[in-house]
DNA sequence: TTTCATAATGTAATGGATTGCATCGCTCAG
DNA sequence: CTGAGCGATGCAATCCATTACATTATGAAA
């Protein structure tokens, strides 16, 4: 029998705001005032209710605070894939800003399902979420409107949904893809091929854009056997590869819009035993720790997700804050990272693109 | 101007339950019971309120109803770091079996740090989660056991953690690292190194056993200056490769104890520009999705991550719902993936590890 | 010392869903 | 035809922190 289960009986519920407010002799109110921290409580008084509640180890009740203040301490996150290591990075700044204020982070995820997106949207609801940071799926509910309107604060992340009144923070795709397909341009290519994702993404739709400006700024005309667009998924990324290396005339080179995609075309450039950048050079989109572990390393355009993350809470917190706020788009710049997956050049190394950040009206 | 605009009156607040009992024309109390499901409501009252909530689109308010029934309907996930792999299939498995059922995901991540590991704990508590899955760090908070004695249903995920008393799900390390060294000793290698984590976490302890029974299994001897631990980051598998690299009689063969060491490892493999596997082989620990992308694709023992996810949850729904269980500690088997960054043998293919799953007794 | 003005504290209402208990109505046996 | 018994439904208390409003204490000025 251990000694600490004959004390004077083990609580097991939470303490409440009655008993500190008992054990300092004041009322339940002042409890309340002295712990949130808002004047009017004097210093006697103030420091035995501290006292007293850390003696308890009190922490109001969330729910009853919750139902008082009619809004949650919680930020929902809808996300359309968490193994995606571009949403992973995402969810990872939303919680290093989050960690830092006393909101907690709802997560879900619909794996590009707009049946499940519409789910738990609903349940966020029903949680009554602060606000919500959230990547759509290629159908976006309507309830982000509905929800939207209904005062929630919304902060929608690297995917822009045409129409949408809420705060934003996307990178910079087209100027990326404009780079990454510059980059090849330079190393001599002229059968560029693009692996992108359905143009129904805003984040496809400007990765495409970029990759054809690139092309028509280098003289070349847009060949459409070149362009082969799916989902973004691995063994989509795989196919389309295939197909690609099947053509008649195969390109030299490949800019492949996504990490994923990147993954699986990587996968069938491997299968048929190219070499790379000698038979076929590559660049992908999004950054991944490991590519510099490829052989050989990967270039590829590399998305600030970690701040896309943090900026995004920032955001939502701001407007929880101040709703009336005018509405804020934020686009955080993009990377080329030259590593050697498109051959050497003569050290020709392309800069940044340019920055481009901060509120900008839409 | 839009028609719905136009209609009744744009209610922001969220419907009560009062709203769908006056449009049902029943008390509260009924409205609760037909949409709790409970039984007790007849026929035409029933799909009249059902109706009636549908058409008012109502969700009971969470907080009103956590604060009644003194528990949320939200469980705590705990993690060492979100952007490890391995942690996030972890994730989406219970996010997986979570989304099934009403209760919500609140996600914390410390970073390996125990301080912020016992602020997110304490965040947790307030928020009155109504359970907990966590993976703990290097120095467990005594906040776990507190948890535990005030009720609250824990699952440890991945670690096992020494005297504790929750339910645990954890994987064959320990099977899992003796076929990976199995493995090289089968293709020839007598110098076999391992660089794994700190031995204060049981998964280094496990791998390590595995690592020195297999080596004794075969009658070699462990040699200790071919062993060396380091924290489970990419930077110090980085420099404990470089270390074994440098030694007066380098290993032929690495065993890399974590995802983080194996991508590290393989970055001094290749800044020395050493050939895999001729130069040297390696294995590492955990599957990842670009494994196979690798030049050459990676041999590697895969972790069940996503499976472990899904049975953390699936236990501690089941002791939330029945706290008297006796304890459970799942063992998920681990599988060697054979690819070829140890070199082709006579298609001597290792097989899985023994299964060894399902509760057992402490 | 008395009197305001002001600050400190207490009292009690509030929020919305759940649920123990009371009540009502119905059915069926006698 | 009536009363017992039971199921359906309503009433009202409850969970706990917050906060508007009421009250009391404090201190300064006269």
């Amino acid at each position: 029998m251990r000694h600490k289960e004959n004390l004077p009986k083990l609580k097991l519920s939470a303490p409440t705001g009655k008993e500190v407010a008992e054990l300092a002799g004041v009322s339940t109110a002042t409890v309340s005032r002295a712990l949130s921290g808002s004047a009017g409580v004097r210093e006697p008084v103030r420091s035995r209710i501290i006292e007293a509640a850390r003696s308890l180890s009190y922490r109001p009740n969330r729910a009853a605070r919750d139902l008082r203040v009619r809004s949650s301490r919680a930020v929902g996150v809808l996300i359309p894939d968490i193994e995606n290591p571009f949403f992973t990075s995402l969810v990872c700044g939303i919680e290093d800003f989050l960690g830092k204020t006393d909101y907690s982070l709802l997560l879900a995820s619909y794996n590009e399902d707009p049946g499940l997106e519409s789910r738990r949207l609903e349940v966020f609801r029903a949680d009554g979420v602060r606000g919500l940071i959230f990547a759509a799926s290629r159908a976006p509910s309507r309830l982000y409107a509905e929800l939207g309107r209904a005062g929630m604060a919304l902060v929608a992340v690297s995917r822009d949904i045409a129409g949408s009144r809420s705060d934003q923070v996307t990178v910079a795709n087209q100027e990326g893809a404009h780079a990454a397909t510059s980059h090849l341009i330079g190393l001599g290519h002229k059968r560029i091929a693009i692996i992108n994702g359905p143009l129904v993404f805003s984040t496809a739709r400007d990765r495409q854009a970029g990759y054809e400006d690139a092309l028509r700024d280098a003289g070349l005309t847009v060949d459409e056997n070149l362009v082969v667009h799916c989902a973004f998924r691995q063994s989509e990324g795989y196919a389309a590869m295939l197909q690609l290396l099947q053509s008649p005339s195969p390109p030299t080179a490949v800019f492949a819009g996504s990490n994923l995609l990147t993954l699986g075309a990587l996968q069938a450039i491997h299968e048929r035993q190219l070499t790379i950048p000698d038979e076929i050079a590559i660049v992908g989109f999004d950054e991944m720790p490991w590519a510099m572990s490829l052989r050989p390393p990967l270039t590829t355009v590399a998305q600030p997700a970690f701040e896309v993350g943090r900026t995004a809470a920032e955001l939502l917190l701001a407007r929880v804050r101040e709703p009336s706020l005018p509405r804020r788009q934020v686009v955080l710049e993009t990377r080329l990272i030259v590593r050697s997956s498109c051959g050497f050049e003569n050290a020709k190394n392309i800069p940044a693109t340019p920055l481009k950040t901060g509120p900008s009206l839409p």
